[in-house]
DNA sequence: TCAAGCTGTAAAAGAATCGTAAAAACCGGC
DNA sequence: GCCGGTTTTTACGATTCTTTTACAGCTTGA
């Protein structure tokens, strides 16, 4: 899933556009004012930007010359309130990707979020996290409050599987045919053995597990 | 073949739109007002809507926020007089996908219809409803007014059985070879049992049941 | 109308599943 | 072959779900 960063400090047309993005299928973070969406930018590594040009503290402009001396490759789309006056010239020579003028619909607005993704296409996903908990997919390590734990491979697969299909019920045998592949059919049990692990390795209270719930006779749902 | 809901209260224009979607190999709903629009829309589950934005009864943005508040995918087209003011955040907010202001051609609306549809293709059905009740198949959760109602395996497994044959004379017999499978024979009153938890869960008044009906010597029949 | 047979329903009895630790089996490297 | 670590299986108490039971209240049709 594509994350989309929003500065904007108008609460509810930024409140707004996060429900947009969500419905569309990406995930939304928002940001009311330009410190705390470039510190979002470093944090959450999102997909796209989108930030107004009038920002309570620093302008849009600045967050972009910010964003763009350390991180060359995300996207920028700049909202401007209409009447404002926009340099396109300069805009873009900050590296600003596209900009859309207020009002605008919900039409224009994904029409430019998808042109602008397709455009830069997005690399794999490399670190998952929900909680407290951070996987690394490309140096295949865990951590938790910072700290981290080790996991079997056994464990570190099953882990992946769920973090890749959130709330949703997973039957055993689903289970067992993706994590562990169609030919080997181990007792069932073995997909309870592990979730145990991953419980005791990663919920806060094992005995009361929030993340790797039980579907009774079903399976097993994960919640980030 | 998609179904699209048309709420307008200009007789002329609802039917002509009427019979231009079916000529485009549409199925048409047509609504007069706001209220069985929302009927239609919840009975129906059109791939798109298109609304008015002033109906008789309720205006078309409440139309938008009482279907986004139960279905967020659903496209919708607002269809709004010439000279009436759109704000098109409150659009945005709303959750209308795209507006087409009157007069309009009938080459733009299928265009707008066709870019709108072309967005939000539609998924296989992942959610089953009626009445207040939502069934969310992957997330294997039932929701009543929006709030989580817990259901045992096999509740679920009937309570799915039913949705997928409504408004059909169910037997006993049937029910138990569908839901509990060919092998197992338990005495029949189990149904029964399930019935009433069903009833119980779902149910306004589960005295006076409205939606999983005895018939009398045969079995049941579920209306949604 | 009345009796015989159905159905509604709570609660008891009975089954099945799950959590978990610990034992057994496996596996790759030395 | 042995060792350390990993994975799978096992076993059993705890938990949850399913079925049966029992009785009251209904429906049906003579």
């Amino acid at each position: 899933m594509q994350t989309i960063l929003v500065i904007d400090d108008d609460d509810s047309l930024r409140d707004t556009i996060g429900v947009l993005l969500e419905r569309e299928g990406f995930r939304a973070i928002l940001a009311a004012d330009g410190r705390s969406g470039l510190d979002h930018a470093v944090l959450s590594k999102p997909s796209l930007i989108i930030t107004d040009l009038r920002l309570p503290d620093i302008s849009g402009l600045e967050v972009c010359r910010k964003l763009r001396s350390s991180d060359s490759k995300t996207p920028i789309i700049v909202l401007s309130a209409a009447g404002e006056e926009i340099d396109k010239v300069l805009l873009l020579e900050i590296g600003a990707d596209d900009y859309v003028v207020k009002p605008f619909g919900t039409r224009e607005l994904l029409a430019r979020i998808r042109a602008v993704l397709r455009r830069s296409p997005s690399e794999p996903q490399k670190t998952i996290s929900f909680a407290d908990v951070q996987v690394d997919l490309e140096r295949r390590v865990v951590t938790k409050k910072g700290a981290d734990i080790r996991f079997t491979p056994a464990e570190y697969n099953l882990l992946t599987f769920f973090l890749q299909n959130p709330d949703r019920a997973l039957s055993r045998d689903m289970i067992l045919n993706s994590v562990w592949g169609y030919e080997s059919f181990p007792n069932t049990r073995t997909v309870d053995a592990h979730v145990v692990k991953l419980r005791q390795k990663l919920e806060a209270d094992p005995n009361i597990p929030r993340h790797f719930i039980t579907l009774h006779k079903v399976g097993y749902r994960f919640l980030p």
